[in-house]
DNA sequence: GTATATTTTTAGATTATTCTAAAAATTGTA
DNA sequence: TACAATTTTTAGAATAATCTAAAAATATAC
């Protein structure tokens, strides 16, 4: 806790991909797993994870892997905070779709001003979730959790608000603009195909489609 | 013309300093000239001169001094536009002071996405002028031109409206806030002292103050 | 117009980040 | 538990941007 030496992007960028593999689970995370995660070989993952122990971001030890420190974790933490509020920023004011943004977003959470970052948040209304509901984590680092589900879950003739989604990619949100689902519509699962688990669902009690079992799950609601 | 090549921010830095430097004058720009305006010693420039004459951004004889080529006034002229289009937004939309906002800016200018620059321009109003009174460049790059001189060009007795500051560093701008001088302003020359060609001037038919000739050689006005 | 001063370039190193190939450690298997 | 497969690390090299010191070119001064 302290290195007050500020990061360069590349080491940010590092910190970032461990904390995401580590969230799940909380387990420490592979020199592989980085490697693959960020396309980088795995030497070369080696060398800054070094790096970033001697700057005490990181426990490493050799062949086990590494956590985040607590100093990194709050380092992950504000460079979450900062993409996603540029995201806001970037649909809500800027009008871009949710499937443009991420990696502007990339490249505006390396910039470096503590008071940027708060007077964005002021300036977007303190906003709890990003386009694609993600919850914003505050100052502090604390995120706002939401009980949600996803839609694969639900069973036949409930219905669910879509609240976040699991897959980021541009094609994946393009798809869900094509069939009209955006953040708040309504998503009624119809009936589920025993063949391939894939999914009838109706949407904002409109048309009707199929999905199959993965897109549902890449589907965050909560229960109406 | 062309080179689709992304270039790195340290590349965009030393074209933007190559046009400064030939701003003026549009004389050739000496690599000594380019070492002090940047920090950086000689041998280095002249490295990233080659560099950058390869890539067909600058026409560079050895020992001749070098100049911009049409492709990188281009590139310019768009981080000029980017710079002064952040600095409205962050101080008309984050509250920022006009002295707080030119490290931030040089950050954000570095972002590429030809959309977010114009979205950005769009959601400000496609303003003419930044904070500063600077002129910012449209999409195809065209300044708007203001006439102006500067106050101490004024007639005893002549009044004058600020519409630009020459120097952009923080004291010099946090000493016109102290003098309640903002864009804007409207400033009288009172008298002109012999002695030493320092200003009286009175602010906003208020307070009247005493500015040195250095001070009112970087205030630009237009007659009211 | 030659000698001196200044500017610019070259040469050789350094740092950060990356790579490939090979060695070492760990894990999985039977 | 021993061998094979996998993972991780080490070793050595490459690229971009920088540096210092020295050489070369240009400019200045008398």
């Amino acid at each position: 806790m302290k290195s007050d030496t500020s990061l360069s992007k590349t080491e940010e960028n590092y910190i970032k991909a461990i904390f995401k593999l580590s969230e799940k689970d909380d387990q420490p995370v592979n020199t592989n797993a980085i490697s693959k995660s960020m396309s980088i070989a795995p030497a070369s993952v080696t060398d800054m994870l070094k790096k970033l122990a001697e700057k005490e971001l990181i426990h490493y030890e050799k062949y086990k892997g590494v956590r985040l420190s607590l100093e990194g974790k709050s380092v992950a933490t504000q460079l979450i905070r900062k993409h996603r509020l540029w995201e806001v920023f970037l649909v809500n004011k800027l009008q871009f779709g949710w499937d443009q943004v991420h990696d502007i977003a990339e490249e505006l959470e390396h910039i470096k001003s503590e008071s940027l970052v708060n007077r964005l948040d002021t300036f977007l209304g303190n906003p709890k979730f990003d386009p694609h509901g993600d919850p914003i984590p505050n100052r502090e680092g604390k995120f706002t959790l939401r009980n949600q589900t996803t839609l694969s879950t639900l069973v036949p003739g409930q219905t669910g608000i879509l609240v976040g989604v699991r897959e980021h990619s541009t094609p994946f949100l393009g798809y869900l603009n094509d069939l009209k689902i955006a953040l708040g519509t309504e998503l009624k699962l119809v009936e589920r195909i025993e063949f391939d688990n894939s999914l009838k669902i109706e949407i904002s009690q409109q048309q009707q489609t199929i999905i199959t079992e993965k897109v549902g799950q890449n589907l965050f609601v909560k229960f109406k």
